[in-house]
DNA sequence: TTCTTTTGTAACAATGTTGTAACCTGTTCC
DNA sequence: GGAACAGGTTACAACATTGTTACAAAAGAA
């Protein structure tokens, strides 16, 4: 945003305002519900090819939300030096703590998806 | 199963995936989450205007939004013929129906936002 | 030796999104 | 007549994001 915004709102702190800011720009982000969707279905460790296939996405957009979740400590890559390299996702305590959250959400976006169909 | 069974399961079930996506997409876009938050949190009807300071974003953006909420049935918009024009939106039942797991994601990422203070 | 695999990264053109500034409607007040 | 207000819309330049293509590393298979 390129506006230096100096407006006062009353009640609420600056700073918290801007983290709270934060993660919802981070969860919009285009296929992160879509990834947060997968790894609450799935709970065991996915690999990149697998979240990659079931979100449906390029390897670049993947490589990039896997890593802004890994940043923000929600999920956690294993690397194993196999041939060719296995890496796995698992979502982190903090991500699980979201999980009852996100799972209903999804189930409200299934039911309305198949009421208008 | 039949062939023609197989083919018309599979096209249900990729419009049903279009229709999760479409979904997906619509609460991935800016502000839109921080919009159903203060909705969420002020359950009376409220103004563009007062949307659009609680958001903190262009006119131009909230009036995308709340249009696209409204297509999507999880906003109703009341106009008043005053002078000057009053215009209110409320949630829909439907919206309503996603305030649970909203709020307690809300209050997953208060919780996180202030731990990382 | 060259091919194959997984898991990425780099560069970049195409595409999508945003805010800004200007404008509009309709009525009341001066 | 002109200003003022709420609630937008439109055009457009600036900015952000995406997918594509090319590439890499490491080692076993052919």
């Amino acid at each position: 945003m390129s506006q230096v915004q100096s407006q006062r709102m009353a009640s609420m702190c600056d700073s918290a305002r801007s983290h709270v800011d934060d993660l919802l720009v981070l969860l919009s982000k285009s296929k992160m519900l879509n990834i947060l969707y997968v790894m609450n279905c799935d709970p065991t460790p996915l690999r990149f090819s697998e979240i990659k296939k079931r979100v449906n996405s390029s390897s670049t957009t993947v490589a990039r939300r896997l890593g802004e979740l890994e940043v923000h400590g929600l999920v956690t890559r294993t690397a194993y030096a196999t041939v060719p390299a296995t890496v796995e996702y698992t979502l982190t305590q903090d991500a699980v703590a979201l999980q009852p959250s996100l799972e209903s959400m999804f189930e409200w976006v299934l039911n309305r998806a198949d009421s208008s169909v």
